[in-house]
DNA sequence: AATGAATGAGGTTTCATTCAT
DNA sequence: AATGAATGAAACCTCATTCAT
């Protein structure tokens, strides 16, 4: 009858608002977020309308919390250049990575592509993004101009594109069949002719 | 105050309705199909909110309509295939009126983009442009046949997706100082290489 | 089939707002503003909960809306010093239309009095009321000193009192058989005494 | 860890009590009953708000515990009735203490004002109270008759609207600055004429 | 005694749609 | 064709109260 320690607590915690986060990223995803109430989303959470908001202040905010975390998830396939060695590595290892991102949570990544889409409001968020945007083509005219790729600056800009573009048609258009890897080679392979030799 | 004629009345609901459609266009563009009002663009088309009932059945009919139209558009670039010459030439051109079509109204393929990563609904749009994505994906990989180019089905997958990736930066990511042209041209120069020598 | 002319919508719009106003009153009065909901003006006032939003962008709109029509009501008695005379006479003329302007619209005062005694909030109504009885303090005091009374402010700050509490006592604790006119009259009569003689 | 003796544990629930009955004096007198929430009375009591569950069966009665407490203390300047002497100096003395326990806990004043102008839920409160009333006019009546005022009875009721209406201004309106000793003296002054003379 | 997570009824507000003119 | 008042379902959100620990 004594109350619950703080451990106890979090952890109850930490499990209703992972539940709730669930039903949130999978549903604004599907449907979009105004499309989605917040009845839907605690009814799939199986929790009380009320509980949503001992939580999160307000829809918005459950939003902006999924948004942070997904955002920040973003910025891990940049380790890939600490390291030393080739650039074509190097580049075929960030693209890897990049794509990896994506295959395992589609769901966020449907749900970050439609509020890009959508919002005027969400300034905030796309400053985030567009300054992500910025780090990736930087990144990829570095590495072009270390494998001498002609145009760098140009060659990242169709990289990038081309990156997402890909990953639109794979979590839109054609989820069923999309050859996904094989792409995936192609994009890389193309930069492979820039391979230094070795003597 | 005499009665108008049929022909005038027509004028009259063809300007209503192109007043309300385009009203529609942007603001669907600007802050989605959800958080748009039915008041909001009654207001931006200067109309009252009981005559939009007059021309369109619903909210959703009024998209609908909207999309109908603007997935029209899309086969017009189509057509410079019929034309004869070198595969190379005709991959130019429909690479160019591709992008033409879509530099030359944004709004509305920010709307169709922001549509179609949104419902699970619109299960029927979604159908016309898988479609559509696959008759491009043929055509692309019809040329890349005549011009020899090997993996041409790959190719084409890759095409389409780098295109759309340069739709989708140049529409949202970074609006202002895009060098849509410059990357246009770059992608239309890598297939210089198969054209095939004049006798 | 004509849309209605401006006056009719004006009309139509006139009795729906007075419907809403006078069930709020009623309610506000009654219950307090807290413990009024929306739904209970509306169904007072016999319409739709949406139709209050026509009218009114919010609850506390509503009541900002009465409040100020009533307050606007309150400077009236102040008229009658504007005439010359005996400043006995304007005392008395000053107290009666002061208590006339309560008895002929009770309700309104209760949700003032209940209003003033309730928020911190609503700080700007306190202003104007605190200004309001600024001014009637003022004018007291200036009568008095033309009576001759013996320390006018403090007198007239006692008789202020006194009305309110009549007031108060009228409103709320014994609204049966309170003896309001003579209470009344036996105020006016204290004066009677600094009544200059007529040569 | 060992349990706590009975006293500890009355001295533990008393101290509990007070604390939540301050707290929420404080915040109904200051933004009204509706408008307090349990969260917000916990909060500045510094307990979790289940606990006052075990204190009070629910927000009502802890209203209700308030107000029996508040109006218990009213009856108290009456005893001074009990005392012989010069009736003018029995009334110099009542009110001297209805004032006194005003003063001496405004928060409290304004919260049964508040209540008092509110509910016609709370009945039962008002019953109270306008006995009340109807035992300070019957004391007032009863000692003017022994001071030989004129209409006694009309005496009491402009008295007692009088005291109430200057606690009002004192309370609300000008908390600043209110002349409130001044005023108390000018009200006892008026009734001196009427002391008797000693022999 | 004490905690705070959880519930659910009910409050305010929005908005697509209908209706009378 | 045109208007805008009116409706009512459903959205978001609050909060008194209960419950498990």
């Amino acid at each position: 009858m004594a109350p619950r320690t703080p451990i106890q607590l979090e952890k109850v915690r930490a499990k209703s608002r992972t539940k709730i986060i669930n039903a949130a990223i999978e549903l604004f995803a599907r449907k979009g977020y105004h499309a989605t109430s917040i009845s839907s989303i605690a009814a799939k959470a199986g929790i009380a309308k009320g509980l949503l908001y001992h939580y999160f202040k307000s829809k918005s905010e459950l939003l902006d919390e999924i948004l942070k975390n997904s955002l920040s998830e973003v910025d891990e396939p940049m380790q890939a250049l600490m390291m030393p060695g080739d650039p074509v590595d190097k580049m075929a290892l960030l693209i890897e990575s990049t794509f990896a991102m994506v295959q395992s949570d589609i769901k966020r990544w449907k749900l970050l592509v439609s509020i890009m889409t959508q919002y005027e409001v969400l300034i905030r968020i796309r400053k985030i993004f567009s300054k992500m945007m910025q780090g990736y083509l930087e990144i990829f005219e570095h590495l072009f101009k270390e494998m001498k790729v002609p145009q760098p600056k140009l060659e990242a800009y169709r990289l990038a594109a081309t990156i997402d573009g890909v990953m639109l048609h794979y979590i839109y258009y054609l989820p069923d069949g999309y050859p996904l890897e094989e792409i995936k080679n192609e994009i890389i392979q193309q930069y492979a002719k820039y391979r230094k030799k070795k003597k």
